[in-house]
RNA sequence: GGCUGGGUAGCUCAGUUGGUAGAGCAGAGGACUGAAAAUCCUCGUGUCGCCGGUUCGAUUCCGGCCCCAGCCA
């Protein structure tokens, strides 16, 4: 089940789990993270008692985590559960981390540290100069504005000493237009006007719970899990740079933009069945939703 | 009441020596193979406050009026 941030797959997650005997396994990039629970929006303890949960505040916010770690830790979830004869429920908003785990990722070594952060202090010119004189093909197919992906690129180039380009398959099923009929799953999503006030709500709570003393105790974590939406301008309500209100403000508005490009994602990298759940009641999306669970997911090796 | 600035895109403002206008932000759409809550790309017609005058032509110049801010009474 995939959908953006604030539309309601953690309360539905569970009722569908308890429907069809279920766990879940939460395919969430940062709630993966111990801490930050409200910052986050984790399912709450109501929930999580209900149904076993996997990856859910799993990881130490100083680790390292990433669409291939989560890929290992997701198929070991999943093992254990089809173990137990049960099914295993993906749920989250992180898509690359779902089609990772649906479609597999290219044979490629392990992220080098050290490696990513001299890269780093090189500008996005010189990254795709030199990603130029390793990889030819990437370099003129790849958006060289694009730090992140130009780096990622040359990355691959210097750890395997060979172009990335052929080192990097097209995803199983897209290259060739085929839907992988192996998998179910379901996109659920709302009405523009219904999600932007969820969102703007739940950021709400989550100030009025405590998110604020929640970053003020925070101690160290990772640079990665220190992205986490609402981080910076929590940091700067607590300076006293910005005001209550402008941080709640903020925080919706990135919010808001954040459930926008999931959209995007889902809209075109899955061809899981949509599901418009401002149009149904909690009970209705949940029939509807355990009622097309026949089989498993299964995942790509 | 007088003086001085302002009134141009949803917001903040630029600009047009007279030929109907453009930035930032907001917003919308899109891309996406180990940082993904990341990173990146594309998209700007609006009675240029209102009414009149001059002009082939006024958002631009002139007059009057309205509104906002500041100063003076």
């Amino acid at each position: 089940m995939v959908g953006p941030t604030a539309t309601g797959k953690s309360a539905l997650a569970v009722d569908v789990a308890l429907a069809t005997g279920g766990e879940i396994v939460s395919a969430d990039a940062f709630q993966i993270y111990q801490g930050l629970d409200l910052l986050t929006a984790k399912p709450e303890a109501h929930l999580t008692e209900q149904v076993p949960h996997h990856l859910l505040g799993t990881t130490s916010a100083r680790e390292e985590m990433n669409a291939a770690i989560f890929r290992g830790q997701a198929k070991e979830a999943i093992a254990v559960i089809q173990k137990r004869k049960k099914r295993a429920l993906l749920v989250g908003g992180s898509g690359l981390y779902i089609k990772a785990l649906t479609h597999g990722l290219s044979v490629l070594p392990p992220v080098d540290v050290e490696l990513r952060r001299q890269l780093n202090e090189l500008s996005t010119e010189e990254l795709g100069t030199r990603l130029a004189e390793l990889d030819a093909v990437t370099a003129d197919n790849i958006d060289l504005k694009n730090r992140r992906r130009v780096a990622r690129a040359l990355e691959i180039c210097l750890q395997t000493g060979r172009p990335a380009a052929p080192q990097r398959k097209t995803w199983p099923g897209q290259s060739d237009g085929e839907a992988d009929s192996s998998l179910k799953g379901v996109f659920v999503f709302r009405d523009k006007d219904d999600l932007y006030e969820r969102i703007n709500q739940r950021v709400e709570r989550m100030f009025a719970e405590g998110v604020v003393e929640e970053v003020r105790n925070l101690g160290e974590i990772s640079l990665r899990a220190g992205k986490a939406l609402g981080l910076t301008q929590i940091r700067l309500h607590l300076e006293g740079r910005l005001t209550r209100a402008e941080c709640v403000a903020a925080l919706q508005q990135s919010t808001r933009r954040y459930a926008k490009r999931q959209l995007t994602w889902f809209r075109h990298q899955t061809n899981f069945e949509p599901l418009n759940l401002s149009l149904l009641s909690h009970v209705e999306a949940v029939a509807w939703i355990a009622g097309r669970i026949t089989l498993p997911v299964s995942v790509k090796e």
